[in-house]
DNA sequence: AGCACA
């Protein structure tokens, strides 16, 4: 049977990394904030409240279209980055089916270390801008805390695979790194196998699919051999949690009302301390306990303010708590 | 990648 024609639920498919349509369920009991009940269960996937679902529970902000480029305009490519490195196509895939004008979508190991990336193809600019408005930061993994970051990709990719395949791979590991980390099944097809554009796609495309079927097996149990703890320590930067958190990529023109107002609509939120780092402010923003940190972490990771100029905001657990006065 | 206040 063909996996990508079989209904599923997030439950089937994925075991231990359900698709997380909403931040955090919000853990915080009441205090100071607004935020007092839980949101209904995520519909499934393929149900037809889905989409509708996304849009309304997304964390991305509203749409803000920066583009005076015309070049930009051109892009029908999503650029993914902030994957876990087990991560497969077909979830790629699956991230973004549901959404008007979706083509396919490209798994790209770029072998740098065991970095992954992935392209997603969208028939017309318009519907490539609102895929990443709606997943721009979704958190891919709850157990691992990884936030996927979406951009324009740089150019388009210039084709999609013969035979209609909806996902494809391209991996630029070395035959060495490939057994070192996994038994990747040989994919050498010794030809270029650039990320847009690739003119020997069908006899690779279908021995990157069985790969990817094949490796799956093997990678649940290396999940259950106690990976999934080394991938948590690293989680947000090494920096262990704490009740303050560090934001970063504030534009230039953010001011400290702009930021109090988005924090104090979630529970535990404290103090918000701005600093002017050369033009560059950063802010440092107090909750009560590590548990609202966290869920404001997730729920405004990547997320874009009106004054944000070149992305979304960039929030690590601070090095230090807070002093209290 | 950028972490201050005491």
């Amino acid at each position: 049977m063909d996996p990508r024609s079989r209904g599923f639920t997030p439950a089937q498919s994925y075991p231990g990394r359900p698709y997380d349509y909403d931040p955090l369920p919000y853990p915080t009991p009441p205090s100071v904030g607004t935020i007092h009940s839980l949101p209904p269960a995520p519909p499934a996937l393929d149900s037809p409240g889905y989409h509708s679902y996304l849009h309304h529970h997304s964390n991305a902000p509203p749409l803000v279209l920066h583009h005076g480029n015309p070049e930009q305009q051109k892009i029908k490519t999503l650029f993914i980055s902030g994957l876990p490195d087990d991560v497969k196509a077909r979830e790629i895939h699956n991230l973004f089916r549901h959404h008007r004008g979706f083509s396919s979508c490209q798994l790209k190991y770029t072998g740098r270390g065991n970095e992954v990336v992935a392209f997603a193809m969208f028939i017309n600019h318009q519907s490539a801008i609102a895929a990443l408005g709606a997943l721009n930061g979704t958190i891919f993994d709850p157990e691992t805390r990884a936030v996927i970051h979406i951009e324009l990709a740089r150019s388009n990719s210039r084709k999609r695979p013969r035979g209609g395949a909806a996902y494809w791979i391209i991996d630029k590991r070395t035959k060495f790194h490939k057994e070192a980390t996994e038994e990747w099944s040989d994919e050498g097809d010794g030809g270029s196998d650039e990320p847009s554009g690739t003119e020997n796609d069908s006899p690779s495309n279908k021995r990157a699919l069985a790969a990817s079927r094949s490796v799956e097996s093997e990678s649940k149990s290396k999940r259950a051999n106690g990976q999934a703890a080394r991938h948590l320590e690293k989680a947000s930067g090494d920096i262990p949690p704490c009740s303050t958190l560090f934001i970063a990529n504030l534009g230039p023109t953010c001011t400290e009302a702009e930021l109090k107002e988005v924090l104090s609509k979630y529970a535990g939120f404290h103090t918000l301390k701005m600093r002017g780092r050369g033009g560059m402010p950063v802010a440092f923003a107090d909750f009560q306990d590590v548990e609202s940190s966290t869920a404001v972490m997730n729920a405004l990771q990547s997320t874009s303010l009106e004054s944000s100029d070149r992305g979304g905001l960039h929030i690590e657990y601070a090095r230090s708590k807070m002093r209290k006065n």
